[in-house]
DNA sequence: TATGGTGTATTAAGTAAGTAATACACTATA
DNA sequence: TATAGTGTATTACTTACTTAATACACCATA
């Protein structure tokens, strides 16, 4: 599995594992059942402690997304479809709503709000089509 | 002027007085070269050190909105509308973005997108007119 | 049942952030 | 120029977070 660290970001390395392995979860580069890399495994990969990589997955295991199977390995949960579009919505909703309020706050009126997003929406298109 | 704290929620006080100063000044509660309440009165206020205040006091320096007189106090910026409108629209800009690539990158159309951002604008807008 | 592969609990070291104590510096003005 | 009112620099305490070291616990299976 690819994986990105930046050691220098200041950014805590078990949670840029976590934000990525949820970003393949979500977008089906990881599909239910699979097993995830063994935690001693990444750890060397990564050059950094096992502790580490574990404290990644016992996040990803409260939010369900794996499960563990001590002595055996770390599984991506078989959740519903519904359920992971339940937890995307969640997401989503959450940024969505602060957005809004933001807008509101600021006197930003929902027209020019929802002129700024399609700008954005379609700005971030683009630039993935160019990277590609 | 208004200002609440909550000292248990694990956000920084000096944070929690920064994002309070900060949206008076912006929605206009505190108007150009009004006298922000004194370090000592606010610390004393709000049983706090007084550098936390200055602290606080400190950053919103850093974005301009404040100036101190040291030995006087200190007073909101005299800025012109047009460079407050370019603060808040750096503001917004800046959470409509991160907004629009959750969107794609959770497989969010477009369309349902702004759905949601009427949605969640409207209810607010509501909410804010039942509790006055 | 022994072994090698899994993950984990406990403990501790290092660092950064938040807050506070104290003494100090600047300004207006009586 | 003395004083009372402003903010500040320095220092240090506390707490939480991140990571690591070490030893341990669980499981499949030869």
């Amino acid at each position: 599995m690819l994986l990105e660290i930046d050691y220098h970001s200041g950014v805590p390395i078990y949670r840029q594992v976590m934000r990525q392995i949820r970003q393949q979860i979500m977008t089906d580069g990881l599909k239910e059942g699979d097993q995830l890399e063994t935690v001693r495994d990444l750890a060397a990969r990564l050059k950094v402690n096992p502790m580490t990589i574990s404290k990644a997955y016992s996040f990803l295991e409260a939010e369900n997304l794996v499960e563990r199977k001590r002595g055996v390995g770390l599984f991506v949960t078989k959740v519903k479809k519904s359920q992971l579009t339940q937890i995307k919505s969640e997401l989503f909703d959450n940024i969505i709503n602060k957005a809004a309020i933001t807008a509101i706050q600021l006197g930003v009126s929902e027209e020019q709000a929802i002129e700024f997003f399609k700008k954005h929406y379609n700005d971030y298109i683009s630039k993935q089509r160019r990277q590609k």
